[in-house]
DNA sequence: CATAAAAATGAACAAGCGCTAGTTTACTTG
DNA sequence: CAAGTAAACTAGCGCTTGTTCATTTTTATG
């Protein structure tokens, strides 16, 4: 594993490291190993609850009863609740990691690219559901699960995302001003996601449908086109 | 208590109704009665923990040991956890029940109120920070331990909040976008207090301090400002 | 097809949970 | 200050939790 690294917050400008060599498990017809699928079925049942009830709110006998297994299975795919919770994490948190570093590279090229990260960050929340909960759950709790960990995995999305900021053409934002933007935009897309089930309950429409997907997409471009015109400076 | 009252989605427009009789059990020289205290201490103890781990997370031994008391005591002042929990959850969000309230009054009247609205959520989410927090282990979980009391507690403010963006002078925005924008614009406030501990694992900086949470009045203003100018008819 | 490895299982353990009962202490009030 | 009530305590019950272990069943391989 890691040699310690104790919350380091040095932050390299470009996410170019990786995340984990992620061993695939299967035949030469693609056919998964036996094992292999039901460490799946693990992980996919474990991302549901974990997004739903957060850590302390999800059983083992809850996953493995998603999964169709009797328990104490999960010990011979995961070495207890807290690595499994940490493989969910860091599944989930993959696709998010891998589409802001090649939007950063995009974004030193010098590509505009504001309305592209909505539109794929949109797609992808709408494809991941469980993920903007589940980093929600970590916010809350102050990220103590992931601790060490957090700083490889979000500090990088975190410094992609505001070098994606700081260089669109308005010239309004102020580079402290850039820090906080990139969070209240973060807070604005992820929240959209999160908030879906108590809207249900409010309103009765689900904001996971399509329909009104399209909606907030097309506000969030409203919105980014105002933050981030040329026009205007301040 | 309530006759049965399931999930109504009926909204009255104006929240004109009382959240709960709150009842202050004091002497007549405005020293609380023992007991009085001490619910008060567990009120304290528990949202704080109750914010910060959600409620499958807390345990009443760990409220008890930071009101300074053992665990069945409790039992003198709340009957059970979940009701705890809800009594929580009411004291939390009655001042921001009553913000709106008296807000959506003034937008009827006509007052120019969005830079207010930003102002007085500011003011109030940084004097009771747990509040967002608290809301949002509410949301992750779909509101289903408030479900019944949700439309009259959630939904009122709602309404007032899009009462208070459909009353701006701009004509940008139409009804349809205009409810997805509170939506926006409430993660966004909320989500900055939220966030705060795992940015301070990130950055190192701690954003409940005034002078960040400054920099972010700041910011929403501008944005405010943006989303709602009278010029740019779309 | 035999054999070893991998995976799944039922049974059960210690620890911790919400909660109750019974009793003692502290407070309030006539 | 005495009596009654409210509030705090100790002890512990029934249940669920994460986890272990010995065993059986399934899967992959020479």
């Amino acid at each position: 594993m890691d040699p310690a690294l104790p919350h380091s917050p040095q932050g390299t400008a470009e996410p170019t490291e990786e995340l984990l060599p992620l061993e695939v498990e299967e035949f030469s017809d693609g056919r998964l190993r036996k094992g292999a699928e039901t460490a799946e079925r693990i992980l996919n049942a474990a991302e549901e609850l974990f997004a739903e009830n957060g850590y302390a709110g999800t059983t083992l006998r809850d996953i493995a009863k998603r999964a169709e297994i009797r328990n104490p299975s999960i010990y011979n795919h995961f070495d207890g609740k807290e690595n499994l919770y940490l493989a969910v994490l860091e599944r989930g948190l993959r696709p998010m990691w891998e589409l802001f570093q090649q939007l950063a590279i995009r974004a030193n090229q010098g590509d505009e690219l504001d309305l592209h990260v909505v539109d794929g960050l949109m797609d992808l929340l709408a494809e991941h559901p469980n993920l903007p909960n589940l980093m929600q759950h970590e916010t809350l709790s102050g990220g103590d699960r992931l601790h060490a960990r957090l700083a490889e995995w979000v500090q990088p999305m975190f410094n992609a995302a505001a070098g994606i900021v700081s260089h669109s053409p308005s010239k309004r934002w102020s580079d402290e001003q850039t820090t906080l933007l990139v969070l209240a935009l973060y807070n604005m897309i992820a929240g959209y996601f999160t908030m879906a089930p108590m809207y249900k309950l409010i309103s009765g429409e689900n904001l996971l449908e399509e329909e009104m997907r399209n909606k907030q997409r097309h506000l969030l471009h409203d919105i980014i086109r105002l933050l981030f015109s040329e026009e205007n400076t301040k």
